[in-house]
DNA sequence: TAGGCCATCTGGTCCT
DNA sequence: AGGACCAGATGGCCTA
């Protein structure tokens, strides 16, 4: 690869490893893209830099770059061939033009690849903050996206309304427009029975729509019923999976039991069957004897715990807050540890049980 | 094997 | 001039 011939070790960012550095075999693949790049190397010059170089023009070298010099390479487009290309003439490469040309390719994909670095770095502090974070099965960038648009949505709707959120409405929310998969990781995050979702869906949905649902403004379509996702499905025995899970919160923690269909006997007892009225999407692992152990979930409610300021003044100034809920205590989420929140979760749960 | 997702390279454009 | 940003192209990997 060309980038290879110029790899300088000291322009890698310490501890950042990519593949096609880390790669010092060259594959056939690798030689058929440096063989493009090779044919597309056709750099514009500046004058400066043309001045800069002093070499003599038995310097130049014979790549095919020439090939773009001169009348007779500027094909008719109507002829099929290639179009003519606008701007300024290319200049014929000398080897020092050459050396300087992929020297500046090669600090430009550096920086490019760090800052798709940083990019997916700040997706990944995306991830963790929207429900259903999993270190092993990690949601897309868009459905991550899309995801964390449905959350801060659903919780303008709780700071706006006040109100318990329906479940059913709640789960949709979060899940409008996410994939299948995504879909059925949700609303098993949430424990959401499928059953019961489609009875809901079914047979309620007056009530799912509701003038008095927080929710009820944005109605949607499912095609599918959603899946208890495998990663929070009852352990053995008699354990409750959000008692058996210690990652996983769910929407009944926080906020209590509020579908008359979502009973907590039904929550402990078997969930039914993975069931998809279109057939598609059974998750991997879905029947996995240590599914438990793979995959940790966690749901996130930390952002309405720490929203502050006048627009967000419904929380706070609830007399069920004043008590016992100091949100100056809160710290901010990068400060603290993922996974320890418990106090912010509690009071929150205070908070909405009351 | 097709399709989804991803990383990387690349050239163009805009901004400082 | 150089860097940031962007979108297109390409190929690898994985899964249904």
């Amino acid at each position: 690869m060309l980038t290879r011939l110029f790899s300088d070790p000291t322009l890698i960012p310490e501890g950042q490893k990519y593949t096609a550095w880390a790669d010092d075999s060259e594959s056939d693949e690798d030689k058929m893209r440096e063989e493009r790049k090779s044919e597309s190397c056709e750099p514009v010059d500046s004058q400066a830099e043309d001045s800069m170089s002093g070499a003599p023009n038995n310097e130049e070298v014979e790549t095919g770059m020439e090939e773009e010099e001169g009348e007779e390479d500027e094909v008719d487009e109507e002829n099929g061939a290639r179009p003519r290309k606008r701007g300024p003439k290319r200049r014929k490469m000398t080897k020092a033009r050459m050396e300087r040309f992929k020297l500046r390719r090669h600090k430009a994909n550096t920086r490019e690849r760090n800052r798709m670095h940083d990019l997916n770095s700040a997706l990944d502090n995306l991830r963790k903050v929207v429900p259903c974070y999993s270190k092993t099965q990690k949601l897309s960038k868009i459905e991550t996206l899309r995801l964390a648009k449905n959350y801060i949505w659903a919780l303008s709707e709780i700071l706006r309304s006040g109100k318990r959120p329906d479940l059913v409405s709640y789960v949709q929310t979060l899940c409008k427009g996410l994939s299948q998969p995504t879909t059925n990781l949700v609303a098993g995050c949430l424990q959401l029975n499928s059953r019961n979702f489609l009875t809901e869906q079914s047979q309620d949905t007056g009530r799912l729509h509701a003038p008095n649902s927080s929710f009820a403004m944005h109605p949607y379509s499912y095609q599918c019923a959603r899946l208890p996702s495998p990663q929070c499905q009852p352990g053995p025995a008699n354990s409750h999976p959000l008692r058996s899970h210690p990652y996983c919160s769910t929407y009944e923690h926080l906020y209590g039991n509020t579908s008359p269909e979502y009973t907590s006997s039904e929550l402990e007892g078997p969930l039914s069957p993975s069931l998809c009225t279109n057939g598609t999407y059974p998750l991997k692992g879905e029947s996995s004897p240590d599914q438990d152990k793979n995959y940790h979930y966690t749901m996130h409610y930390s952002a309405v715990a720490g929203s502050r300021g006048p627009s967000h003044g419904l929380l706070f100034n609830n007399p069920a807050l004043r008590t016992g809920f100091h949100p100056d205590t809160l710290l901010p989420y990068d400060s603290q540890g993922h996974h320890d929140r418990t106090p912010v979760y509690e009071e929150l749960n205070a908070f909405f049980h009351n």
